[in-house]
DNA sequence: ACCTTACTGCGACAATGTCGCATTGTCAAG
DNA sequence: CTTGACAATGCGACATTGTCGCAGTAAGGT
């Protein structure tokens, strides 16, 4: 197990959680994915793993990490909101239309600078964003 | 009607497209919104306008239009897609968590010159990009 | 071992689309 | 003006993505 996924699972006990198969399955393929994953998809995992869980269960379990602050949720263009973990570096997404391949972009400084700009310029408090290219990655270009 | 409207209808037009009773109340319907509409606003304003249309003829509909880049589609939070008319100038909104209210966000050009370099960077040929500010409007914060 | 209550599964329901097919309506060629 | 091609529509069935209430289960502190 990754050492995102054990953090995880300490914050989320520190919360009054209580640390369940499917709870922990969850996270664990959060943890090992490459890209963010939908409902549908994680619960694909579980069921390969043999981990039987309800579809209600992993939407609830999703949506408990996100209001942890364990997860984050992005949308791209399809219609299902996916989620990864919240680990790392704040960062932005490349997809691919062509192949579907997600890559991480690094947050650029200037990028969230203007973010801030923008910000002032209109009185709004911003709270968080969505940043995300969509595009042909080099390997379909 | 708007402007943005009619050159929309001549757009179509010129795509071997027809002119319908639907289609047009479509484009008006969203050249004269302030804010994206979903599918169902639309639907809801063709209702209240007494142009009888199809659930399924509406979302055909701005689905043609965007194909045809006469609007654009955007994503909020919310699980509906929604649309705009593409006319003006290339912008972002941003959206208030507490109220809903959708504003405009002008294109900064350092935004974009974000975009380019992370592009450059990564190899990545970007066809668009979607970048949405979430938080408090001057109202609400 | 027991209690509290977080968590789960089930099933019903809602929202947002998508599709095939028969029918209708546009529009331009004749 | 009539008419033919085919774009567009309405209808209805279906798919995907969630959401909710409720009764039963199980995690974890005591
Ligand atoms: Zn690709
Ligand atoms: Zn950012
Ligand atoms: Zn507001
Ligand atoms: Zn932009």
């Amino acid at each position: 197990m990754k050492k995102t996924a054990h953090a995880a699972l300490e914050k989320l006990k520190s919360g009054g959680r209580r640390l369940t198969a499917a709870r922990r399955a969850v996270i664990e393929a959060l943890a090992e994915a490459e890209a963010p994953l939908s409902a549908s998809e994680v619960l694909g995992i579980l069921v390969k793993r043999g981990v039987g869980a309800d579809r209600a269960t992993v939407y609830r379990e999703l949506e408990a990490l996100s209001e942890a602050g364990i997860a984050v949720t992005v949308r791209f263009e399809s219609r299902a909101a996916r989620f990864e973990l919240a680990g790392g570096a704040h960062h932005h997404h490349a997809v691919c239309v062509k192949c579907e391949a997600v890559s991480d972009v690094e947050a650029d400084a200037e990028l969230e600078a203007a973010e801030r700009r923008i910000a002032r310029r209109s009185g709004f408090k911003v709270l968080r964003h969505s940043f995300e290219l969509f595009g042909l990655c080099a390997d379909c270009r």
